[in-house]
DNA sequence: CGGAAAACTTACTGACGAGTAACTTTCATT
DNA sequence: AATGAAAGTTACTCGTCAGTAAGTTTTCCG
């Protein structure tokens, strides 16, 4: 029966990747032109199929908008319960969950989440990501509070917090480009390091990650180009490493 | 000749205060929305004309965003120059143009900026718009390895920080609502004194702005009602005090 | 093989929204 | 009051893109 030892995947796992593979690059897409800027034509092309054949895998653009969505908090859950069980204060919690979600989210196979155009999901799919997100906002401002408790965590305004970390790391999907001179891991252990000392009880006097150190400071002025049709703002052009060629 | 001792003001400045109301609405609007998921009968509508009349003061779409755009710019450079001038160290002079920048974006004659979808922009007023933003990140920059340099700001990499820092500013515009209890200004005071902190070279040991301060902690936990067609996140219904009409 | 389901394609339709044409109302000035 | 420009309206056109219909190729399995 199993032919080639397995090695190849049988027709419902080739399904299901299909449509992972669908659904990351939407998002992808998603999240650099706008929901309503994308089309499927958009995402077909990446994918080198056509756009019907999408329809395969998805019911519709707003099926997969909401598939996106739920895969993003699918992350941002499954990241958080990490954190939660592996730090010992709320800010070492933070930070591990953080992390790993900025570094998953801008990683090769992430969900570069989404950014939030109002409407965008309606009805019950709007509901339901709502309250996911809701609930994931609810513990992480939670984990704040625990800081606080700890000692681990200055006096702060957890929701202010929150909404601080949430947008240095969600704002990352506008500037980082996976093929810069910059990890997913070196992004993520800079920016969450930077991030959560803001609020900080005991602020560490110097900066350990690489990127602020082992990184020249000099030559930062140089920009890269935005002219191609799939260029985003990264390092790429100011480390002169990473290839242009998409 | 002066009728109504000028209190009444004439043609033009009319025109021009009509196409400042136009391009403060699409802004608010295209920064929900999505520039492409929002109509130009919204912005109409919210205005309390018909789309057509919106032609005699704007060339088409695109050029309405690119007015939003540029409008944007101005009160970036604006505000980046006053904190040039008037702070004393790096960090200072970045907590002052900051400050005002976010607060001025948020405010009641703010043009909150305008999540940047790819493509969005075309041509020339893209190049134009990008080298504006450039200019203003490299001067950003620039205020950050001042701070290093004179000793108020801890070694960092300063594209870091920059993206950090605006991450968490542009943000705001995801969740802050006017009518909410939260003043423009409250919000600015508190998130640019917590932002800042994270690589602040002494870290204050507490936090001085009022919503860090005199907001209770307790009952953080409500969500304001998504359901309504403009609504956007708040602490209105949280704090139970702001109007819910609009 | 052969045949049937799965996987995709090309060619369409229908809605929505940007932009225009042509007409009406408002208002300042003689 | 008369008039002409400015300000706005209603009713349209036309392109783009989501979604569908119908047909073609590929793949699995007896």
């Amino acid at each position: 029966m199993t032919k080639w030892a397995n090695a190849v995947p049988n027709r419902t796992t080739q399904q299901e990747l299909k449509r992972q593979a669908i659904i990351r690059e939407a998002a992808r897409i998603f999240s650099r032109r706008g929901c309503h800027g994308a089309t499927l034509d958009d995402v077909a092309d990446r994918l080198g199929v056509s756009k019907t054949a999408l329809y395969r895998y998805v019911r519709n653009k707003s099926d997969l908008l909401y598939a996106c969505h739920e895969e993003a908090m699918d992350i941002a859950d499954r990241t958080l319960t990490q954190g939660e069980q592996s730090g010992r204060t709320g800010l070492e919690k933070i930070q591990h969950a953080l992390g790993a979600y900025l570094a998953e989210m801008i990683g090769e196979l992430g969900v570069p989440v989404l950014i939030l155009e109002e409407n965008a999901l309606q009805g019950d799919e709007a509901e339901r990501i709502y309250a996911r997100r809701d609930e994931f906002e609810t513990r992480l401002r939670a984990l704040v509070e625990e800081g606080i408790a700890d000692g681990s965590i200055l006096p702060v305004n957890p929701k202010m917090a929150m909404f601080m970390l949430l947008g240095a790391i969600h704002w990352v999907t506008k500037w980082y480009r996976p093929d810069g001179s910059w990890s997913a891991e070196d992004v993520s252990d800079a920016l969450i390091e930077l991030a959560t000392r803001s609020f900080a009880a005991a602020p560490a006097p110097r900066l350990n990650a690489n990127i602020h150190n082992n990184c020249g400071r000099a030559d930062d002025a140089g920009r890269p180009d935005r002219r191609g049709t799939d260029e985003l703002r990264t390092d790429s052009r100011t480390k002169g490493i990473a290839a242009d060629d998409r």
